[in-house]
Formats: structure tokens, C-alpha cells, sequence
DNA sequence: CGCGTTTGACCGGCGC
DNA sequence: GCGCCGGTCAAACGCG
């Protein structure tokens, strides 16, 4: 059992977020309409996002972190920023999954800025090495270099990715953010009937990932995860939409920098700050216009983000504060 | 034909 | 050392 439980955790932060999710969106106001009951449509969800987008329209940053986990909230309905490792979110020996993700409540919107080592300079560590782990491998053949290539591994201990994690309300998995994705691989999650999905981003030299999955507790909440930073502008042209213009990286970045300044004041500030009527009604590709509330949520994150400086010029009301 | 998805196999890390 | 599990690969397949 207590095995079993530990694997919950895995998952419980969402499942616990959820339960305070009204809570937390509630700043959206009364009419914000958070959550219809009768899930709406992927393109309606659409919509809000790029009503959102719009409002931080301004920026171009895509370099920055939050372009990274391009936000992904199609559909979604309340996004929570979580803290890269999935695994059990342990922060400094506290289990920070259920109990301290959570307490993102209106009034303590919390951002967990962890531990920060390595720096990532480089993010193009996952291909190459991949790469260079397998085929090396074969193309050296013998076991010796097998060895050579095992011990190889073990003194770089690559340096992780930033990453970034949201929960969504959104009955489809795979959310549209601005970007193109190749799934590469899906997996059985342990505990959970819905299976782990693994995209990574098309751009040539983009080392970004994103794993998307449902939680079990919640099977309306859909769960991604961005690792890593995108080294180029939203591409030019998306099925159904104009990537550039629909995904503003400023927003992106924003939130990311929000997150990753550790601060205080992240979702609910931030996303206080945003107009109720975010809406964007010249939806491109989307089709209707109804209007439907996204909000943001962050659980987690990890590793650097610098850009507290696009922030702060767009939301100057707002308080970031970096954890040394 | 190009691009994206599916899916079984494989590999490495980690806990026991 | 072994087994489990997360993550990735890559061939096959599907679709526009």
C-alpha cells in the first residue's frame, strides 16, 4: 500500500490541485465562467488561449523559458505550472507534490522555484547524446566500447532541462501551443489508465520536449511538461492557425519567468492582471466564438529563468522575486 | 511523397 | 545483481 501511495504522489499534486482548482481560478471573477460543464470544443478552447496570448502580446522572446513549455491551454481551463522532475516533487525532503503545490490559493499563489544547479547553457544535450549513446554503440561495435560509451555516460550525468509543467483542464491531450511537435513515444503510466505521451519539438535543432498525460485523478486534467527551450520563433505556419500570432512568446515567457523567479505572486496575480476579456474573437482557424476562461496555475518548476525583465515591463504591478 | 503517429524493443537509472 | 520503470528509438503504418 504504501507503495501504491508513494506512486499516487506521483500524481496527487494534480489531483490535490484539482480539488483547490475552483479556489484558484476563482479570481477570474464571477463571470469568468471557468469550466462549463459541458466541455466545449477543442477550437472554442482555442480560443482563450489565444485570448490570453494576446494580452501579453508585445514581446518576442521565444528564447526564453516560458516559450519553452509554449503554453499549451487550448483547451485549457486551469494550468498549473509544475516543477520538472514528475516524479514525486520533493523539495528538500518534503513532499511538495500534494501539500505544497497546492496551497496556490488566490491569496498565496506560490511558485516553486527549486534548486537551481546546472545552469543550462546548452540545451542540446538530449539528441546528440541519445544519438551518440546508441548508435555510438553500434557503430564502434564490440562491448568494449559499449564500456567506453556506459562509463562515458556516467561522468557526464547530463545536466537537466528546464522544465515545466501544467495541468489543464482540457479533454483533448495533446493542447495546441504555438508550436510543432512529433510524438516519438507513449507509455503505459504506472497507476494510471492513461498513457504518457512524448513529443518533441520538429524544428530542426530544437531540443525541446514536452511529455503530455492525463491524471488518473482527475481524467479531465491533462498534465504537460516542456523540457527545455526552444531556439527559434513559433513557426510560421501551423495546421489551422498562425503560429506567430497566436502564441505570442511573451506570454510564454512570462509565465516562465514568473515561475522561475521563485516568486511569490505568480498565477493568480499574474493572471489577475489579465483582462477577463482576453478573448480574442478574430480566431483565425478556430471556428465559433465562444468564449472560455484559461487560467494558469503554476506547480513547479525548475531550473533557471531569467527573464524577469520582460516580465516586469509587461506586468509592472507585479512582484517577482527570485530565490537565491 | 512527406510528415506525423503507433508501438514494440531497447537502454539506463534507481531502488531493493 | 536483479527487476522495475521512465524515456527513447525506429520500423511500420496512416493520412493528406
Amino acid at each position: 500500500m504504501s507503495q501504491d501511495q508513494r506512486d499516487l504522489y506521483y500524481h496527487d499534486p494534480f489531483h490535490d490541485d484539482q480539488r483547490t482548482s475552483e479556489t484558484l481560478f476563482s479570481f477570474f471573477g464571477p463571470n469568468s465562467g471557468i469550466r462549463d460543464d459541458s466541455s466545449p470544443p477543442n477550437h472554442q478552447r482555442f480560443q482563450d488561449y489565444m485570448g490570453l496570448t494576446h494580452f501579453f502580446n508585445g514581446s518576442s522572446d521565444y528564447n526564453s523559458p516560458a516559450t519553452t513549455f509554449g503554453y499549451t491551454s487550448s483547451s485549457s481551463q486551469q494550468v498549473f505550472a509544475l516543477q520538472d522532475d514528475q516524479k514525486p516533487v520533493m523539495d528538500h525532503g518534503n513532499l511538495v507534490g500534494a501539500s505544497e503545490m497546492t496551497p496556490v490559493t488566490p491569496n498565496s499563489s506560490s511558485i516553486l522555484s527549486s534548486s537551481t544547479e546546472a545552469p543550462d547553457d546548452e540545451p542540446e544535450l538530449n539528441e546528440g547524446k541519445k544519438e551518440n549513446q546508441q548508435k555510438g554503440v553500434l557503430e564502434d561495435g564490440g562491448e568494449s566500447s559499449k564500456k567506453v560509451v556506459k562509463q562515458k555516460k556516467k561522468d557526464e550525468k547530463k545536466p537537466r532541462e528546464p522544465r515545466f509543467a501544467f495541468m489543464t483542464k482540457s479533454d483533448i491531450d495533446h493542447l495546441e501551443d504555438g508550436y510543432r511537435w512529433r510524438k516519438y513515444g507513449q507509455k503505459a503510466v504506472k497507476n494510471s489508465p492513461y498513457p504518457r505521451s512524448y513529443y518533441r519539438c520538429t524544428t530542426q535543432k530544437c531540443t525541446v520536449k514536452k511529455r503530455v498525460e492525463r491524471s488518473y485523478q482527475d481524467p479531465s486534467t491533462v498534465i504537460t511538461t516542456y523540457e527545455g527551450q526552444h531556439n527559434h520563433h513559433l513557426p510560421a505556419t501551423l495546421r489551422g492557425n498562425v503560429g506567430g500570432m497566436l502564441y505570442p512568446q511573451s506570454m510564454l515567457a512570462a509565465q516562465g519567468a514568473m515561475m522561475a523567479s521563485g516568486g511569490s505572486s505568480f498565477s493568480h496575480e499574474f493572471l489577475s492582471q489579465i483582462p477577463h476579456g482576453f478573448y480574442n474573437p478574430s480566431g483565425g482557424a478556430s471556428s465559433g466564438s465562444i468564449y472560455q476562461q484559461t487560467s494558469l496555475t503554476p506547480i513547479h518548476q525548475q531550473h533557471q529563468i531569467p527573464d524577469y525583465g520582460l516580465l516586469q515591463d509587461m506586468v509592472p504591478s507585479m512582484t517577482f522575486k527570485q530565490e537565491p
